[in-house]
DNA sequence: AGAGAAAGCGGAGGGCCCTCCGCTGAGACC
DNA sequence: GGTCTCAGCGGAGGGCCCTCCGCTTTCTCT
């Protein structure tokens, strides 16, 4: 996702190409194929995946493929990270649009909802989840920097707790997900974001009703897709 | 464990009953030098063991491995539903020594140390809840079945909720084991199942100070990035 | 005791994972 | 353009997973 080497101004070629090339060209048109095979493999797939067979249909060989990403983790990182922006974005949009406490569980709903739909890397994801191999510097951070945002914004309205790391609500919806999101027990993680909703309230605040609507105000189910 | 239907070992007595084969002896055996075998091999080992060196260990072959454990995650549940014994049955022990709230999250740290020492087995124990392959019929009920007593008896005093479902605490401890208890955050572990006790109280019954930016009750010294 | 039946055994085999390494050709420099 | 060089390529290879099937051993019945 990065080109960390920097080659020195290597522009002046007979074409400049926007200045910075440090990968070949083949090299970085090889490792596009790949993410685009892989995902739509990813996508269709319901069990497991051949790494082989996404480097045969990206025409490459298997030892290309794993030079470009060297672990089965890798290569669904790169695939999962680059459909992540959707997710965090969204948080500042609906913090805008909603009050904190509603947006959060909101949130939550979006991120469910764009994991269930990671079938075919579901199980790759959840171990290196679980391990750290996946997202520990790239995309959990990114995650638990939306999530913060939204927390942040509910303890100053006085809607969330303050005293909870970000972190740990990461790894909260991650289990959740972790622990329902292979099946179809849709509606468990439903209830299960609810009960981390609930864990999330300041003492006082906690709507006694649990089923139904939240509300809030706001209508518990959103009108939003 | 489960032993489907145990025929008394009638190994050879003179007469057997017809209708029901008894399991040969040899056979038996077999299983239970294999998850004797296994539990030594997975408790000892970090990483992925080795099926093979399962059996090779254990003197059968690869095929009598696959015969009795049809697949990695059974061989893996029928090590896991052994042990599991110790953990259901503290449920009523911890519930005649403290009120219900208190037994509960002893309760969890039971079982969260319990799965903590589960290291060579983790992965697949973890692909095999999220999927639900592992313990759906059997040992994810005798969760529930313990969490639920708990749960009730507190329900009835009143100092817990009356409105969850056990099955659904029972995925979110799943869910929190899944997304902790791999690498080395047993203090996360710790905070999370805080969460949850939290989540689990009846709209009233909060206890504001107790944690938060600091730890629940014992050494939660963990630095926030 | 002897014989027949089938439960149970073991390992060959095909597929996937990942590593390693010799070769090719893109790009730099002349 | 021509040459040099190493980034990048591809696939052979060793290990593990799991299946399949012919052979062995145990148990039953006479």
């Amino acid at each position: 996702m990065s080109s960390p080497e920097a080659t020195p101004a290597a522009a002046r070629t007979g074409q400049a190409d926007r200045g910075d090339r440090p990968v070949r060209a083949h090299a970085r048109r090889n490792r596009e194929t790949l993410i685009a095979v892989a995902r739509a493999t990813f996508a269709a797939a319901e069990g497991t995946v051949s790494l082989e067979s996404i480097a045969r249909d990206a025409g490459v060989g298997i030892g290309t493929l794993y030079r470009h990403f060297p672990t089965r983790e890798a290569l669904v990182e790169a695939v999962y990270a680059a459909e992540l922006d959707d997710v965090t974005a969204s948080a500042s949009t609906l913090l805008d649009a909603f009050p904190p406490e509603v947006a959060l569980r909101e949130w939550m709903d979006r991120y469910a909802a764009f994991v269930a739909t990671k079938r075919g890397m579901v199980d790759t994801l959840r171990a290196g989840w679980a391990s750290g191999r996946i997202a520990t510097p790239t995309t959990r951070e990114r995650i638990t920097t939306a999530l913060g945002m939204i927390l942040a914004s509910g303890a100053q309205a006085g809607t969330l707790r303050a005293d909870v790391d970000p972190e740990d609500v990461t790894a909260m919806l991650l289990g959740v997900f972790l622990s329902t999101a292979a099946s179809d027990r849709w509606e468990q993680t439903g209830r299960l974001l609810g009960l981390v909703m609930d864990a999330l309230r300041p003492p006082g605040a906690r709507t006694p009703p649990r089923r139904g609507g939240d509300a809030a105000g706001g209508g518990g189910n959103r009108p939003s897709p």
